[in-house]
DNA sequence: TCAAAAGTGTTAATTCTACACCCATGT
DNA sequence: ACATGGGTGTAGAATTAACACTTTTGA
């Protein structure tokens, strides 16, 4: 009980979003061993003064530019004694949901990261540097419950959106068909969830439809900090 | 990128049960400072070849002698920089809940370990040792919140039970009556929850009610490594 | 015989689900 | 005109909630 062996400390995160269809997550190929040239998830060493949550912020921003208008939460730890061959490494995984960042792919970060697929990812063989892919397929499977009971969604469509883009996100991450007059009926009637902005659009073709922003008593960027 | 500055990492557990009718939480009295006097959740270093759920399973059978019949999950990671004055420790905080365990209280370990009523614990001035009190509300939320879509519930009963007992725990968890009727039919009709022993008691008073056994398909204990 | 808890039946309110139908735009 | 997606109405199914009522024990 009085030994403290010393651990390295990491925070790896699953970005998600959706691109052409497809629920995809940023991923980075990896320049050295091990697992050289394999995609990794983009993460890196919790800083000496700094919350885990604020290191995944860093992280997240050091890949993206993102500042705002994402959703972050924790995932889960892992800790397996070696799964990483170097060290003893201990990486806390986080969550984050974004829009489609067709604009702001700004990587400040030297390391070349790309978007792909999620089931391309969990399928391929070999599939990612160390225990990245059950930490892909953990961070999907937390998605897709949180859809059910939250309005997390909202955090893959851009500031604006219509009901039937709101709509192709559940689709696409269920892999599902969902009525759409129900769905319009459930969403709208969902006191909370969704601010009209008194526009409308038509950028999805047929009828124009009525453009939203979240909600502000979501759960969007819940505190970081909750006192 | 390149350094990794060294953290210490820690689990706490934080093992819920109902004893007389009050949910309450194992704590351990601190012995030494910081936070001398106070109580604390029971958790210990991370050993330099244990993985971080087999670390929780440790601290929990050498505080309380419990090898089976509880179940366990992570909660979440805590790594405020300051959050032990002492060093940088991260620590995996763990989800415990178990039966009532009059008989085998029997502690390995040195500290003096009590049960306390979850509800003193969380109000009492001062409060627990380090940011305990805060991971001991977050676990309080996330045992009302699986309630109500996992079988959990029966994780609190002993080996057999009825199911007045069973709603006797969903009652205490969260501070509301629940309707005995309905609460019989719905649980009685959910296939795998609830295994009939055939045997009967009367130790709840009245007519006498059929014991069950927990489902075998249900979420206690899930595999602690997933593949 | 009475209290107490188990267990069943019934009904009304509510919530889902499927689908008919109309609306307002671009082409 | 017509295809396309937006949006409303409605009827039946399924689920929930409230509660009357019977059963089987211990005291």
């Amino acid at each position: 009980m009085s030994d403290h062996p010393p651990f390295a400390v990491t925070v790896d995160v699953v970005l998600l979003t959706i691109r052409a269809g497809e629920l995809s997550a940023l991923v980075v190929r990896r320049g050295e061993a091990p697992y050289r040239g394999r995609w990794a998830l983009p993460g890196g060493f919790v800083r000496p003064d700094e919350d885990l949550d604020a290191a995944a912020a860093r992280e997240l921003r050091e890949e993206t530019g993102l500042r705002h208008g994402f959703h972050l939460e924790q995932l889960r730890t892992y800790g397996a004694p070696r799964r990483d061959p170097r060290m003893r490494t201990v990486t806390v995984a986080y969550l984050a949901l974004a829009p489609d960042l067709t604009s702001p792919v700004a990587s400040t970060d030297a390391a070349e990261a790309e978007w792909r697929p999620v089931d391309a990812l969990l399928s391929a063989r070999p599939g990612l540097a160390f225990d990245h892919g059950r930490i892909l397929g953990d961070a999907l499977e937390r998605a897709r419950a949180k859809l059910e009971y939250s309005p997390l969604a909202a955090a893959f469509c851009p500031e604006e959106f219509t009901i039937g883009e709101l709509r192709r996100v559940y689709e696409t991450v269920w892999g599902t068909a969902i009525d759409p007059r129900n769905f319009h009926r459930k969403v709208s009637k969902t006191p909370g969830f969704l601010v009209p902005t008194g526009e409308t659009t038509t950028r999805d073709g047929g009828r124009p439809a009525q453009l939203f922003r979240r909600g502000s008593l979501d759960l969007l960027n819940p505190p970081l900090t909750r006192g």
